[in-house]
DNA sequence: CATCCACAGGAAGATCTGGTAG
DNA sequence: CTACCAGATCTTCCTGTGGATG
């Protein structure tokens, strides 16, 4: 602990704090990590991997389509299954089985969802510049080539439809019979509930072949759930009573998302871990909760667009809520005539409305006022407060802050 | 019990950026 | 280089609607 360079006293002493006092590893909490021991989810697995078994033997597995609420295991059963299958089919030497793990989410485009199909039979797209046409002709030309099977999953194809139509997936369901050789399979996933209603019942019959419902876990379960989890991740009794429990009965409150707990855990970890104490104490859950809330809000705030930004600001400043959009639209543009932007229609208003209602950061429900109209209450859901602080550090739009402070 | 409000939200397309193919 | 493509953002124009009220 000399006083000699002084830059590496520093890095020094910050590892000599983070290598300790809490974790194991962490990794095991983090949300795609998938374990080796699944709590009462032995049934799904057994199910799943009965449906999907004909594939060893190259023949094509019945389409799946399962649902269940987010954070009940619903990706984790399906990559571990998938995992499994292709670490047995590799030892008893029947091949590679080839499967696509695709998060409609996150690859929000037929163009995306295409590449990534046909990057997973080992063929290549540029990422962007080719009609998506092209790619879908490319995706069946290295499917009948090399004559595979593959087992496409769609993780939240809810998102695919919903932006795109079901275009995709009724093409997907045809390649079967359009070509000799290759084979698709396709391993639906969804959290919503009325999903398979809106699809075009062609698609829907063929989708659906085989269904599985996933139930929420109860807190009993999540308990068990973070239990094993926490034997992997954490030192020997760095827990203290109780932060599992609380754990667990917070996500249960949620509808028994399993993702939440675990992440809940992990934050408080770290917590803990960088204040240098050697226990996770329920304080430190508790302030996990408020940290997870506000790292989401940076996320959603960063990626929003100026506009996007603008309207949520508006709502924020509104105190939290407004009863009926058109309320809020006037009051949106005054701030964006005050902040010298020209504001966009209320219609690109509504739409902005909708996709702050999809990341979870607002609530916008739709309610009848009969003769007074039909309109969206908006109700935010986090800190007002917490939200201007983050809006503080824009440079397009704290000056506002700033200018009002001065006067 | 028909009416009609205040919007929701679908459809089509304009404009821009940033990319590919040949 | 030209021709073309998709995505993001936003506009214009539009049809649809639950239920309080007259």
């Amino acid at each position: 602990m000399g006083s000699r360079g002084i830059g590496s006293d520093i890095v020094f002493d910050t590892l000599e704090k983070l290598s300790s006092s809490i974790f194991i590893n962490r990794e095991v909490l983090r949300p795609d990590y998938i374990p080796d021991y699944l709590p009462h989810r032995q049934e799904e697995i057994r199910r799943l991997t009965e449906v999907l078994a004909p594939a060893l033997r190259g023949e094509r597995p019945s389409n799946i389509f399962i649902y269940g609420l987010t954070g009940t295991g619903k990706t984790a059963v399906v990559k571990y299954v998938l995992r499994k299958l292709q670490e047995y089919s590799r030892s008893k030497g029947l091949g590679s089985l080839y499967y696509a793990y695709v998060n409609c989410r996150q690859e929000d485009t037929t163009y995306r969802i295409l590449t990534d199909l046909v990057l997973a039979l080992g063929g290549r797209v540029p990422f962007t510049g080719l009609s998506t046409a092209e790619v879908f002709s490319r995706f069946k030309s290295v499917l009948e080539r090399s004559g595979n099977l593959l087992i496409a999953v769609l993780d939240e194809v809810d998102f695919l439809v919903k932006k795109r139509g079901d275009e995709l997936l009724y093409r997907l369901t045809r390649v079967n019979s359009e070509l000799k050789r290759g084979k698709v399979s396709l391993v639906g996933i969804t959290n919503d509930v009325r999903f398979m209603e809106t699809l075009d019942p062609r698609v829907r019959s063929s989708l659906g072949e085989i269904e599985m419902v996933f139930s929420p876990y109860n807190a009993d379960q999540l308990r068990d759930i973070l239990a094993e989890r926490a034997s992997l991740a954490f030192k020997p009794s760095a827990l203290s009573d109780g932060v599992i429990d609380y754990c667990a009965s917070v996500a249960a409150r949620e509808h028994g998302d399993a993702r939440r707990a675990l992440d809940l855990l992990r934050v408080s970890g770290e917590i803990a871990e960088r204040e240098g104490k050697e226990v996770v104490t329920v304080e430190d859950v508790r302030r996990a909760r408020d940290e997870i809330e506000r790292d989401m809000v940076v996320d959603v705030v960063k990626t929003l667009p100026y506009h996007g930004k603008l309207v949520l600001l508006v709502i924020a400043l509104a105190g939290g809520s407004f009863e009926s959009t058109g309320d809020l639209y006037m009051k949106y543009r005054e701030l964006a005539r005050g902040l010298g932007a020209e504001p966009v229609t209320q219609r690109r208003v509504s739409d902005i409305l909708s996709e702050l209602d999809m990341l979870g950061i607002v609530t916008a429900k739709v309610i009848n006022r009969g003769r007074y109209g039909k309109t969206r209450k908006v109700v935010l859901n986090v800190e007002p407060k917490a939200l201007i602080k983050v809006f503080s550090n824009d440079p397009r739009i704290s000056w506002v802050f700033k200018n009002s402070r001065d006067r």
